[in-house]
RNA sequence: GGCGCGUUGGAGAAGCGGCUUAACUCACCAGCCUUUCACGCUGGCAUUCACGGGUUCGAAUCCCGUACGCGUCACCA
């Protein structure tokens, strides 16, 4: 039989990171065995479900890399995919289920429910719902409706023996019936519940393995009792663990970043999320953890799927994604930083002409829009092994941009105080003089040449240039740096800087 | 509280009864490389696998108990 997985996100938020790491292990499985992803969408709660939300899901898991065959926006031989589109198909299997007694209406108020639950809890007992309403009788029930009351329906949780769960991650689960009270599977507003829908949906779609979190392993016996009513084999469950924040919680929204497009925003490229992601919870059979996507779904299976929760550890997504970024061409670095730094860069008032804002992207980039100039390449392969994440890039904006130098921190006041320095820097000048294109060869071999001319060796010649340009006692290396400010820039943050010798 | 799940270094983890005096990766520390910072390279970082019993010639690996953590007990998913 062909392996068919599902992601079944209710769209009430962004796609966060426990999301994705659920919707990469489906994919990854279906990829892995030559089956189907489909993406459906659990809206059945009218109150917090909204189509945008839905929307940043499925472009979230577009720019992840994550495909889906069939659902939401590609359609499918099950459609619809959204739950609140499904009614009829739900209204069916209720009264499959109600032709074999399986279904009563409930009258309870939430107060009732909230004082029995209370009652139980305070005898120690398991608060569960103890089927009042099973026995009403039809005048009983006709009474209630005359009063304006609107039933929900429940199914009924007959005795037997425990169910058992055979999870592919966690082994054998057995759960006791006697736990499990009597629950709702049609609200009164006339939705089903999750544990009804996802269960006739995934009948209906044909899913064979439901890969999802640990959080719903508890739900996962009433799900099977549904199965067993309706006479069908459930599918093969695999529960992977929790994703913890760094105090070992569940992460939620109040631990800042969790979305996917938190990173997305902050300059994580996607193959970084995907490799680190990928870890959280499983690891590969051998050595190497730098994967590409298509090395995961090599190499992933559920048996070495991890138990235990993992912690979300933001310095290795960082190494990730720095190692990711030094990977890359010039050429799509540039046009990754691009939309980091176009303000920053606009803000540059004389570099404003230049060909890197508007004219540069013209005719086809790798990614397929537009191709940047010659200054943005080198300008990103400038920055590229300093850059953890493309939203840095902006802090060299200024660094390597335009004729003003910012303020000196004292520590380069100091360097600038050195005796040589002023020999240093009319040298280079000089040397500058009557060069109108500079590359890194060039200012290589100039500089070179000035330590040999003035007998002075590395660090002597390159600290006061470096700050005598650049203002800092850090950055790339320095050939590269002129070549991208240009002689003129150059010319006048030395002027600039002139004021600091002593 | 009931039920369920988990517990190997700061983090991710390998390990599936002897090959383990516990791989590998991140972080951290030291050294090398280097015109700075980074990159890269080399080395260091758990005598010990939550704790206590037991089984066994032998246990991180099997069993039991305890502790701790997490999940779940909704007309939310």
């Amino acid at each position: 039989m062909k392996v068919r997985v599902r992601f079944a996100p209710s769209p009430t938020g962004l796609l966060h990171i426990g999301g994705a790491r659920s919707a990469l292990f489906n994919y990854l499985y279906a990829a892995g065995s030559g089956g189907g992803l489909v993406l459906r969408s659990e809206d059945t709660d009218r109150e917090r479900s909204r189509v945008e939300y839905e929307e940043s899901i499925a472009d979230a898991l577009d720019w992840l890399g994550i495909a889906w065959q069939e659902g939401l926006r590609v359609g499918g031989e099950c459609a619809p995919y959204r739950q609140s589109e499904r009614l009829e198909v739900y209204q069916r299997y209720v009264e499959k289920m109600a032709a074999q007694g399986y279904v009563y209406e409930c009258f309870c108020s939430e107060e009732e429910l909230e004082a029995e639950r209370q009652e139980l809890m305070a005898r120690g007992e398991l608060p569960r719902y103890l089927g009042r309403c099973a026995g009403l009788t039809p005048e009983e029930k006709q009474d209630k409706r005359d009063q304006g009351m609107i039933p929900s329906l429940r199914f009924q949780v007959r005795p037997g023996d425990p169910v058992v769960i055979e999870d592919q991650v966690r082994g054998e689960v057995v759960f006791d019936r006697e736990g499990i009270g009597d629950f709702i599977i049609v609200k009164s507003d006339g939705l089903p519940t999750y544990n009804f829908a996802v269960v006739v949906d995934d009948l209906e779609m044909n899913i064979t393995h439901v890969i999802r979190g640990e959080e719903h392993l508890s739900n996962t016996p009433r799900q099977v009792l549904i199965f067993e009513a309706l006479d069908e084999t459930p599918p093969q469950f695999a529960h992977i663990s929790l994703i913890l924040n760094d105090h070992g919680k569940k992460m939620t929204k109040r631990d800042g970043d969790t979305a996917v497009a938190d990173y997305r925003e902050k300059g994580y490229l996607p193959e970084a999320l995907i490799n680190f992601v990928g870890l959280l919870g499983w690891s590969p059979p051998g050595e190497k953890e730098i994967l590409t996507i298509d090395e995961l779904i090599e190499l992933f299976s559920l048996e070495r799927v991890s138990k235990a929760p993992a912690v979300f550890d933001k310095n290795k997504l960082d190494f990730f994604n720095a190692h990711y970024i030094r990977e890359c061409s010039g050429e799509r670095l540039a046009e990754l930083i691009f939309p980091f730094i176009r303000t920053k860069l606009a803000e540059q008032e004389d570099l404003s002409q230049k060909d890197f804002l508007q004219g540069s992207f013209s005719g086809e980039g790798v990614a397929g829009g537009q191709i940047p100039s010659p200054w943005l390449i080198a300008f990103a392969e400038t920055i590229q092994e300093k850059i953890k994440t493309l939203a840095e890039a902006r802090d060299f904006v200024d660094v390597l941009c335009g004729p003003h130098v910012g303020d000196l921190d004292e520590e380069a006041r100091e360097v600038l105080r050195g005796s040589a320095v002023g020999v240093v820097r009319e040298a280079f000048r000089s040397r500058l003089e009557g060069v109108s294109e500079l590359d890194g060869v060039r200012v290589k071999s100039i500089l070179k040449q000035l330590g040999k001319d003035l007998g002075l060796k590395g660090k002597d010649i390159f600290m006061p240039l470096r700050v005598s340009v650049t203002g800092q006692m850090h950055g790339p290396d320095l050939d590269r740096v002129f070549a991208l400010l240009g002689v003129e820039n150059i010319l006048a943050r030395m002027g600039e800087t002139e004021k600091y010798l002593s």
